[in-house]
DNA sequence: GCATGTGATTGACAAAAATCAATTGGGAAT
DNA sequence: ATTCCCAATTGATTTTTGTCAATCACATGC
């Protein structure tokens, strides 16, 4: 069973990225840089497919490159000492991570795991940094990204303070979906429960329990990774009130 | 007794500001600067003295200026449609606040109080980003800035996810203290309990009893707001096991 | 079909933290 | 000194979450 995986890692032919490189256009970072910054970029990209499991690199690594997720999941963790495991982020497409080795003595502050199967671009890191200090402009929108992400994480020290465990979900879940849509919604998780349980800073039992409680309290309607409901603000009124964003937030998940 | 406090919000006269020019070189952002580049901060900065309670602005307010506390503490919060306050960041002396508004539409997404009696410095944004735009260098130091924030709210979401409250304030502790010394130590306890509390996102009376909890298992003394102890790895052993970062760690509290 | 392994759920219980209530203690104002 | 106020502590109790164990559901390979 082992070497169907090993196939699934394989580099798959350059002649494909082109097909990708219009998903450069569409990461928040690289949508400032000009057509020529994009294409000077993609041609050291490589792109790359991994099955679920793939380790791509540990704490502590050498970052030589960074990484852009086209398709697929990805998370990103760290270990304490007594052996536990601390969720830093899980990443959808369109997201890049590995890039902050850049200001970090080029050694990669976590570890990374492909969590569903994920089509990557692999970036050197050397790149990134001579286009970054040739022009400001670049230097400016990473800035901009830089510190949307910090607000996103002060959102989240916020929630796991002050959110009980169904609040947690019901906001996770609410990222999850277009909150300009009023009506119905459905939509499926987009990654094992146990992991969604762990990026919640909660047990899998209390995820289990919580979602329950979640279901009995708003009316949401579950079967296995399925979720749907009625009207979005029955998910917003139980989960927001406990958050110091306005409904609707702008945050995704995560 | 409104009076007294008023008198302590009064502006001082900028003759005293050179007294402080030297603190701008000690700020990491500003670091990097030219001298010529914090004279030009400086000459439009204003120098104040604010009393305990002190509200500088509230989250939504527009964003001219930011700010940079010269001494004294400083908490960053928010708070829930429910009531409750969530402490995004609490201020020592060095550390500077409301620059973000720069990519945020000029509005501060937090608002900021006065802890501990505190000088401050506060500068028109629009300068800020005047340099920023001209010089690539102060971009990309104010880039590591967040980068190395960013890092920070990593480590404290790991800290609320994986530390028990005992350990999270022994946590606090080390990080008040030097941990390059080995031996012996003292402090005191730079805000309110309460605070603190908040800040490590417990109520004050877990607090208080995890601190007794924290006196009995790693035998450190405490009278009031003075802690002492025999030796840092007491505390370092207790509290760095549930951590993925190594000791000594070089985070500051906050 | 069946065995197998993993993720998910459920129950019983333990631990941690929050909550409610009462009291203590120390500083500031008078 | 005395009063007042508020931070801090302590006790009793509830709620929440974690832990341990058993079971279930489901996809996969054989």
């Amino acid at each position: 069973m082992a070497f169907i995986k090993v196939s699934m890692d394989a580099l798959h032919a350059d002649t494909t990225l082109s097909n990708y490189m219009h998903h450069l256009a569409e990461v928040p970072l690289l949508r400032q840089c000009t057509p020529a910054q994009r294409q000077h970029l993609a041609q050291h990209a490589r792109l790359e497919h991994h099955a679920k499991g793939k380790v791509l690199f540990l704490s502590g690594d050498r970052a030589d490159h960074f990484f852009l997720v086209l398709t697929g999941w990805v998370k990103l963790y760290r270990e304490t000492l007594d052996g536990m495991q601390a969720i830093v982020d899980v990443l959808p497409a369109g997201h890049l991570f590995g890039e902050t080795a850049l200001f970090e003595e080029n050694v990669f502050p976590f570890s990374a795991e492909v969590i569903e199967p994920a089509t990557l671009l692999r970036l050197p890191i050397a790149v990134l940094s001579d286009e970054i200090s040739k022009d400001p402009a670049l230097a400016l929108a990473m800035l901009r990204v830089m510190v949307q992400y910090r607000r996103q994480q002060d959102q989240e020290l916020e929630h796991t303070k002050l959110q009980s465990a169904p609040q947690r979900i019901g906001c996770f879940l609410l990222r999850l979906l277009d909150q300009r849509n009023q009506g119905p919604f459905s939509l499926n998780l987009p990654y094992d429960k146990t992991l969604i349980a762990s990026r919640l800073g909660m047990q899998p039992e209390t995820f289990s329990r919580a979602l329950t409680r979640l279901k009995d309290e708003t009316g949401i309607r579950i079967s296995g990774a399925r979720i749907e409901g009625d009207a979005i603000s029955q998910l917003a009124i139980y989960a927001c009130g406990a958050c110091s964003s306005t409904f609707p937030c702008k945050d995704k998940a995560g």
